[in-house]
DNA sequence: CTGAAAGCGCTTACAG
DNA sequence: CTGAAAGCGCTTACAG
């Protein structure tokens, strides 16, 4: 058990060749560069015995590349990032990748350290989850010349590569369904209004209202101040039980969704028997939940592993693809309890 | 906007002087060198005109310091880990880290090879919680000299820093509050019993029973297979509800506490009416379950930055400290509606 | 007190 | 077809 670093040179000298003959080797190139076989196999032979491992920083250095990955999403200990992290370090495992971790707490300025963080540590591209209002820092990305993938969200006004879901359609399908499930009074509980990705779930609960016939309109999204506490849930849902008389909830998180449930539980409140909810994201427990509940799950291990591909693959072409990936995927509607009989 | 990136010789050449002192007044060493305020002055001058971003990999390389800590946990998207990275991330990030996240699964083979794959990535240093039997694995990180702070588990058989929870303790008081509460019959269902953690939530359950007189024992334990699925789950408790007639549970984690819950949703026990319940962690959600969950609470962010503040000092201190540091937290206790009146 | 030179350990373009 | 040399961009020991 020695203390110094074995080198190639050490391998080398100990052979009788050149560094460079070693390196060519044992990247494989032994063929391409025709080295004999002999030899070739005198150098693993000898790589083995001193238990010879690569100085990855002086390879990183010399190519420029680190195999390595920026991850940017808004918290990791939410349950939804949880699961897309740990699909995203999957397939970039699988791919050769190893992922630097960063929560922004959807604050832009954060977000905007974080990059130049990654950015300074020569990550080979990002995949993110960018917070509202950090268009200006996205598009800084571009000076770097390194690829990137959006994820959950996007923004119009930026030409990138991203996957989400339909929100829209996932939206207008939910209010549908508590609709024809006799709702005529239905909230909805957002926050980031800003994102299209949120924006978007409330086009979708809007026009369901609207093709219904029903005219409850505006006054019914309740949109939550940026960085929403507690109490401005609680807030909300004391107007919606008391005086606006809803009978239905639409959460657009289970972030948001799990702070009503708290809430509801401390005021008294029974789901669905007093008011009906179904949320976006589907994590697990909420098959457990004081009423399981109705959620709209979304492609959590598709959405990680397509953008990791679409990344790696922009990563190796050498330059960004002159077109976009735009994927939107599908999301599951699934029907518990929460939502009434 | 162009495209070249530019060194710090490029600043160099543009005030007529050696890249050395460009490197020593930029790190801060001006006044230690003796270099003129002026000469600092229009150094940082012509460095922020250039927008000089410093090439992290060549000081890396030099140095041989990443400024990157290797974290290796079972899995992120479990919220127990989630909580437990986001706080490393966090208190990381405040001492100038970065954090590569890996998930092992339990798995001793995966958790060698993301090991070694951090130590050829050159990380400063690691925290983990090492999956049951990879003891082997850990001892070959010391071939690396690079320190390490294990968390929420130890190896008896390995001295080394380590920051946990009192589990024995945790364990045994959950266990005399289901006892005073009058359940004579309650079963410990766990998981990894090989883990001193886990086996140490055993002995205080069992302890706690010994020191009532009752002598329900050994066979009031159910440890469910390595890689336990839900199945294994529905298996135990079907039995535990039929035959043994047991009044209450403690469950040794969230995860398992998460995975009985759903089995009893789908058998049509009640909670706490049929059986009663304990569980060791206290996810978010556990305020909002079917039965808001009595839970043994770990101080998880407390861990996680005592971990990294460990480690960083190790790290800065250029070798490992003579004395290891073993930190014993307090859990706490939090009394809801599933262990019953 | 200041600055030029060496060197970290690789990879690859290039000369023989 | 093979191998010696250059160089990536820093930091720091050392000579002046």
């Amino acid at each position: 058990m020695t203390k110094k670093k074995v080198t190639s040179d050490d391998i080398a000298k100990q052979l009788g060749v050149s560094k460079a003959l070693v390196s060519f080797v044992l990247n494989g190139k032994g063929k391409e560069k025709r080295i004999s076989d002999e030899m070739c196999r005198r150098v693993f032979e000898v790589a083995g015995k001193l238990n010879y491992q690569p100085n990855q920083i002086a390879r990183w250095f010399r190519t420029g590349k680190t195999q390595t990955i920026g991850l940017i999403i808004a918290d990791i200990s939410n349950p939804f990032f949880g699961k897309l992290g740990r699909e995203i370090e999957r397939e970039a495992a699988l791919q050769g990748y190893k992922v630097i971790f960063c929560s922004s707490d959807e604050s832009p300025v954060k977000f905007g350290k974080q990059l130049d963080m990654l950015i300074n540590s020569r990550v080979d591209g990002f995949v993110m989850a960018p917070p509202p209002g950090s268009e200006e820092q996205v598009k800084a990305i571009e000076m770097s010349k390194l690829p990137y993938v959006l994820i959950d969200r996007f923004f119009p006004s930026i030409d990138s590569n991203y996957v989400v879901i339909d929100n829209y359609a996932a939206a207008y399908k939910a209010t549908v369904f508590l609709l024809k499930k006799g709702y005529t009074k239905i909230a909805f509980l957002t926050v980031n209004d800003e994102l299209v990705t949120m924006h978007d779930r409330t086009r979708g609960y809007l026009q369901a209202l609207q093709d219904s016939g029903l005219t409850l309109g505006e006054k019914s999204v309740y949109r939550l101040p940026f960085s929403h506490s507690k109490d401005d849930v609680k807030e909300a849902i004391v107007q919606l039980a008391g005086e606006k008389e809803v009978g239905a909830i639409l959460f657009s998180s289970s972030k948001i969704g799990l702070m009503g449930m708290e809430v509801m539980v401390e005021l008294g409140i029974r789901i669905p028997e007093d008011i009906a909810i179904v949320s976006f994201d589907d994590p697990d427990f909420y098959k457990v939940c004081i009423s399981p509940v109705t959620a709209i799950a979304q492609p959590l291990s598709e959405m990680g592993s397509t953008a990791v591909k679409i990344l790696t693959s922009e990563i190796e072409a050498g330059e960004q693809d002159l077109l976009s990936r735009k994927i939107v995927l599908e999301s599951k509607f699934i029907e518990r309890k929460s939502s009434g009989e």
